[in-house]
DNA sequence: TTTATTTACGAAAACGTTGTAGTTGATTTT
DNA sequence: AAAATCAACTACAACGTTTTCGTAAATAAA
């Protein structure tokens, strides 16, 4: 970890450190030809500034955070690649920190935030976090903070979306209109913003089609695999089970299908379903799995740029706003 | 960004500012005191150490970079998944690069590399990657790299893959030993270590079968999509078409499904296919995937094992060590 | 010609930490 | 009682930048 810097440039050139330093930001302070040729120099030993020590000067750092539940998603790793895309535009630097939907994970890592390491933070919550006191530690530690996807609405920011209520409508209205007349929701956590979006979409719907809600159709499942295999089939058993299921995410609808698999229950026939999916191979599978796509890149792309515009700005304070970036639904075999 | 320093608390304690530091390091030139005193008050006021301060200083920093090809793809997003998780446990920070397969792009990321920001690189090349100059500069920079998956021979330190060799013979003996007379290969790229090792092993297996190597049967495939459809299209068109394919990367896999509906091909029936993947429904396509499964998470694991080891030993240099980290065949309905 | 102004540079402090080399006062050894 | 040791602390330089404040020489204005 030894380099070229600008002392040893300043000493190659017969120049001062200072002298160097303002040739290769291109000051005004500087002579055309001292600029040249120390920017000369500078290419020829591929000088690059050490960011450690411009960060702990100027008291700003051009990397952000990306806080996220998981990354082997396909949700989170589009956004992450949208993320990535304006931050590398923009000569940010991105660090990954994964809650693994676990709360205590989460508290740390945003305790560990406040060391001067990142400008900015991207959040998306964990399953667990209904305590704020961390996120607004950070807020009042000046480390601006954009979250996307599952928001947290009780800190002041800039928060990016997608339509989750009315996309919850729409698939529902999709399943009703496709026959459906009892439509399970299956939920990932009752604390997530958009899990309560997405359900509240889901109520509106069978409430304009004059269809009574069930609440033993109202499944919380969680971060466990098995334990939702067991609710989803016991859903699927029971006497009164539904002919329809809108799940809120991908991994739960990959669930009810394997556990139609199991039962012998035939999808679209038996057992109607649509969900939130980023999946690449949807049209793919057996049968093609209806989705509702959020738009993961730009939602990504955009929650950056918010950003990187106010950090670009030394603004450290982001005012509230709500981008909400529409969702497609897909109609594939699974509903229809 | 303004937080509490060793000044402050130096202040309030009435310490100076070195004995707060040894302090906080449990410093045997400490008393126990002391030590309690200055603890308590760091973890009330949050106390959370400049690591640009610190980095520069020690000339060393806790972070690593990993610089792959795309996030939004199964194999890396595992792999990063297992990067992270160790990276986490020995309280490393993760910065994450994309070179979206662009040869350009991964110079640019390794020439910023060399700024003091990271202590190693993890690294998997980029499909255009044929010239290894930026590469050798990191090395003799002192930034220790590991690479994994896609790696570089040519450079003296730790490489961490899945034994394409072996599960390329066995993936193409599979598709044999199920009746497959006429196997094409489908590889993503000839500069890359996993393609010529995985087309290695289907040579060999039709060797071993006394099996004629068709030309036209392997195809070279890039990075673009309907480019690829076309090839493959091509192919499945072709008078003498296979009857099988070995395909290099999911990706590919997913394709030949596309262009086979299209085409009405049947698979199995007309067409056999098995690819590596790390796709978590390739049980619930139609029909369903078989697939060389990457340990991804563990390579992921297993590399940034290694860097770190070395990187907290101060260790600059990682000698030659090639871990084989063995992929599983699970043989499904699209090849039986 | 004298005084202002401009141009091109340099000295030095600061960012927050770490580690070396003191400096006390107390305790032990001779 | 003097010398040596020790325990517990402090001063200060350094890491590589950035930035403010100078300053000397050159040019322009008076």
């Amino acid at each position: 970890m030894e380099n070229t810097n600008l002392k040893k440039l300043a000493l190659q050139l017969n120049l001062s450190i200072s002298t160097v330093s303002k040739a290769l930001r291109d000051s005004y302070e500087i002579g055309e030809s001292t600029k040249i040729r120390v920017q000369d120099l500078a290419k020829r030993l591929n000088y690059q500034p050490n960011p450690n020590a411009s960060s702990l000067r100027r008291q700003k750092s051009k990397t952000i955070a990306v806080v996220v539940p998981e990354i082997a998603n396909n949700f989170f790793s589009l956004a992450i690649n949208g993320i990535e895309s304006i931050a590398q535009e923009s000569d940010y630097h991105v660090l990954i920190y994964l809650t693994h939907e676990d709360f205590k994970k989460e508290i740390n890592i945003v305790k560990h935030l406040q060391s001067g390491r990142v400008g900015g933070v991207l959040m998306s919550l964990s399953m667990e976090t209904k305590d704020y006191t961390h996120l607004f530690e950070l807020a009042q530690n000046n480390i601006p903070t954009v979250f996307f996807d599952r928001i947290c609405h009780e800190i002041e920011t800039a928060k990016v979306t997608t339509d989750d209520y009315a996309a919850g409508l729409l698939a529902t209205e999709h399943l009703i209109i496709n026959g459906g007349k009892k439509i399970a929701f299956l939920s990932i956590s009752a604390m997530l913003s958009i899990d309560n979006k997405r359900r509240q979409g889901y109520l509106e719907a069978l409430n304009k089609h004059n269809i009574q809600f069930n609440k033993s159709y109202s499944i919380k499942c969680t971060n466990n695999d098995a334990s939702n295999y067991l609710k989803i089939k016991k859903l699927l058993t029971s006497k009164n089970k539904p002919d329809a299921i809108f799940a809120s995410i991908e991994k739960l609808a990959i669930t009810v299908y394997e556990v139609c698999n199991d039962l012998k229950i035939k999808i679209p026939k038996d057992l109607k379903i649509i969900c939130f999916s980023n999946l690449a191979t949807a049209h793919l599978m057996s049968p093609s799995l209806s989705a509702i796509t959020q738009p993961a890149f730009e939602m990504g792309r955009e929650a950056a740029r918010i950003l990187i515009k106010h950090l670009d700005k030394n603004r450290t304070f982001i005012p509230n706003e709500h981008v909400i970036i529409k969702s497609t639904l897909i109609a594939r075999g699974s509903s229809i």
